[in-house]
This record gives structure tokens, sequence and C-alpha cells, in this order.
DNA sequence: GTTGAGCGTT
């Protein structure tokens, strides 16, 4: 299950991110999306959890918690094969 | 030594 998690501190890690949802349940993936271009933290990420349960569990627990004095906001995240998925584009 | 609404790179 894919879940999206926004308003988090600029300090917030990968790792942070796994290790928080990894209370709730099993992560098999947790990513904090950074800026391409300058490489800091957008303050959202993403987490994937294989148990919905646990994932739901892990939503409703970590959502609109306090985080360095803000309030998580955790969700089910949109599916990313929306975009066009190229194998490698020729130059 | 920065900023603040949001859904990403395989």
């Amino acid at each position: 299950m894919n879940i999206y998690v926004g308003n988090l501190p600029w300090s917030v890690k990968d790792d942070e991110l796994r290790t928080l949802f990894s209370e709730f349940g099993d992560v098999s993936a947790a990513n904090v999306i950074m800026d391409k271009f300058s490489g800091r933290s957008r303050g959202f990420g993403f987490v994937e959890m294989p148990n919905t349960d646990h994932a739901e569990t892990a939503i409703k627990s970590l959502n609109d918690k306090e985080m360095g004095g803000r309030s998580l906001r955790v969700n089910e995240a949109k599916p990313r094969e929306e975009r066009p998925q190229r194998s490698h584009q020729k130059h």
C-alpha cells in the first residue's frame, strides 16, 4: 500500500519515515521526496507497506501526529504509474 | 545555514 506523508519537517529522512511506520507494521519502502534541483527535502515523502491493515493503522495513527511541532499529513498515495514510464530515452 | 502547499525517481 502506498502512503503519502506530507507536512514533514525539513530534518526528516527516509530512514526516519521507515522507522515511524515500522512501528505499526512492515515497511517495504520509505522515500522522502527531495528537490532534484537543490537537493533539499521537499517536506513530504512516500511510504510503502505490504500489509494494508498495518498501513491503514499507521495512517490513522501517524496522521495529524505532531512531529517537530507540526502535524503530519498522512494518507493513501496516488499511484505513480500514471506517468509514462520510459525505459531509457535515446538521445 | 533560506522555504511550507503539496502526491514521487527507479
